[in-house]
DNA sequence: CTGTTAGCGCGTTCAC
DNA sequence: GTGAACGCGCTAACAG
């Protein structure tokens, strides 16, 4: 297979290599009847540009990158989905990039920026805190998208931008909500996690909320999950090993609504009711806390204007139009069929 | 932010350039002393290499792409775990790509062969038909997971390699089992797809099932989703369609689990008890079909398996140490509690 | 409107 | 063991 140039195909045509090169990329100097040509013989060649030269090459290609943290994650597939519909209306290419657990998104991103001309890049998901000089070295506009302003303490929070929900004002929220239904001994499910992120953040509004309302937090109610918040295993199992152990609660609150839905399946195993016997809630709001049985109480997280205003901010950034801000949507409390007022008379 | 390259690196630690590379290389002929100085001052500056540059001239990398249509399914999600993990195991780096539903995955396979130097290529999932003279375009060996063999008409099967359950077969498999179990109205639940597919080789194996056992084909029993098959919101609406059309069937086998999910939700809302009134049956045993309530009478596909078997074929044919192949695993039929045995007194 | 030419940053010869 | 020089395929000046 002789690899076919762009010399080739000027050759073939008898014209010179920028012409094809105009031809190619669509500039507007040159002839109609030249370019027809052209684009006949790359055709018939089955000719493809070489992307590594022209990337070498290129002054500025109108590219943005979107990395998302965990491919495991259902969690960010509508996300994309809209960045990729807005980011081609604007005319600009789009490199997504999954980054693996283990990975540093910074340095992927780093890496990224060496090898493409990118404009500004996108982070979805991924941990909350990055060192500072890290970020620094990032030429280009960045935006976090569902993770909120505490990415790094020694950051003045004008290197980058962020787009999310307040997770723990929302988490205070649902936990609040089952407290003023009658709950009191409510059931955390969450990830053992030093660091501060997401997860941290939400378990500061279910203490929080806890503390308001005078009741007194009982460790042995927070349940870890081995990792992952987003299997629905790690959600059964750690139901399991809850009841199992015999502690009284009425409510069950799990950081993700992957988690509840395990443990939906957990509860109907033992014979525990949901509703009747335990509440259970979410958080997060995915499409498959609309579908399981019962429908799961839960905080949505509006991804689309999440994700709309995560791409509207980095090309306004981009253009210049403004500087670094964050910002914050509101979560929705979507009430499903999952928790219910209890009786007095419960266990 | 002053770009740095390689020459930058090569001045300040007072050596060629081409010394710098080979310390970047893990190249064996050059001084211990003189790298580790080399390393040190690249750590300092933070000097990443362009990738760009290095693909334009390396003869070879050792490098696998894998590409993966549809990045909403997450059906895909524990075959890239597995593949990422035997991959690196073997030395090799990974390029990861999605395809979106209406790009060419060939296509861009042929264009990332022409960017990067790779030695083979992995399509996980995709049109299962494909112009027999872009395949023949790619050099480097091609395996296509999850899709068999009929990839196209126009090739002898030599040209390319397939690792996947028998969809024709499998389905007819769960047909039977529904039919086995008395049912004799199953409604079936598909994509609307002329084109050859996954799709259609497991509509062919539920028209067989049917046909083998005497029961006349309703094309009122057949009903087409709206375009994507891993949605559950299609799925129930869908089901919802079924029910309020007044037809009459006394099981519903879906093309996919997350279908059959969206189903269970919409016979719970309409008051249908599954598998009382109605039996539910999925296919492809994704983690959902094992949590959810009930828990989904599918087909298994052996995932780990298939993965693993495309990997070991992958770098059996770079190595040529065999030609192209076309492996078939068994599905695995998974009872779980929504079909059951029909009563003489159903609907 | 078109052809010629100079690098983009790096890996690879080939001398030393 | 190391450095100088060449060129990978392409785009962007520039000159015509």
């Amino acid at each position: 297979m002789a690899e076919i140039t762009i010399v080739e195909i000027a050759k073939r045509c008898g014209v010179g290599v920028s012409t094809v090169s105009r031809a190619i990329n669509n500039h507007s100097d040159i002839n109609p009847e030249t370019k027809k040509r052209i684009m006949e013989v790359i055709r018939e060649t089955g000719y493809i540009p070489n992307n590594s030269a022209r990337n070498l090459k290129r002054i500025d290609a109108k590219c943005l990158a979107v990395l998302v943290k965990g491919i495991t994650n259902p969690f960010f597939a509508p996300m994309i989905e809209v960045v990729e519909q807005e980011v081609e209306k604007r005319g600009y290419a789009l490199v997504l990039r999954h980054v693996e657990a283990y990975e540093d998104e910074v340095e992927v991103a780093l890496e990224l920026e060496k090898e493409k001309r990118l404009r500004g890049i996108i982070f979805l998901g991924g941990s909350a805190r990055h060192a500072a000089d890290k970020i620094k070295q990032l030429s280009v506009p960045v935006v976090f998208a569902t993770i909120g302003s505490d990415i790094s303490d020694d950051l003045t929070g004008n290197e980058y931008s962020t787009v999310s929900v307040d997770d723990e004002r929302e988490s205070f929220k649902i936990t609040e909500h089952l407290i003023s239904l009658g709950h009191k001994r409510i059931a955390f499910m969450t990830e053992a996690n030093d660091t501060p992120s997401i997860v941290q953040l939400r378990r500061k509004g279910y203490e929080s909320a806890l503390a308001k309302h005078g009741i007194d937090i009982d460790r042995n109610l927070i349940r870890y999950v081995d990792q992952r918040i987003y299997t629905m295993a790690n959600g059964y199992d750690t139901a399991k090993a809850l009841v199992d152990s015999g502690e009284k609660f009425t409510a069950l609150y799990c950081v993700s609504d992957v988690l509840a839905v395990g443990a939906l399946r957990a509860f109907a195993d033992a014979g525990i009711s949901v509703p009747g016997d335990v509440s259970v809630a979410g958080f997060d709001g995915q499409e498959l806390s609309r579908f399981c049985v019962p429908r799961l109480t839960t905080i949505r997280q509006p991804l689309q204007q999440i994700s709309r205003e995560t791409i509207r901010l980095i090309f306004d950034i981009i253009d210049k139009k403004c500087g670094h801000t964050h910002i914050t949507f509101p979560g929705e409390l979507v009430i499903g069929e999952s928790v219910r007022k209890i009786d007095d008379s419960s266990l």
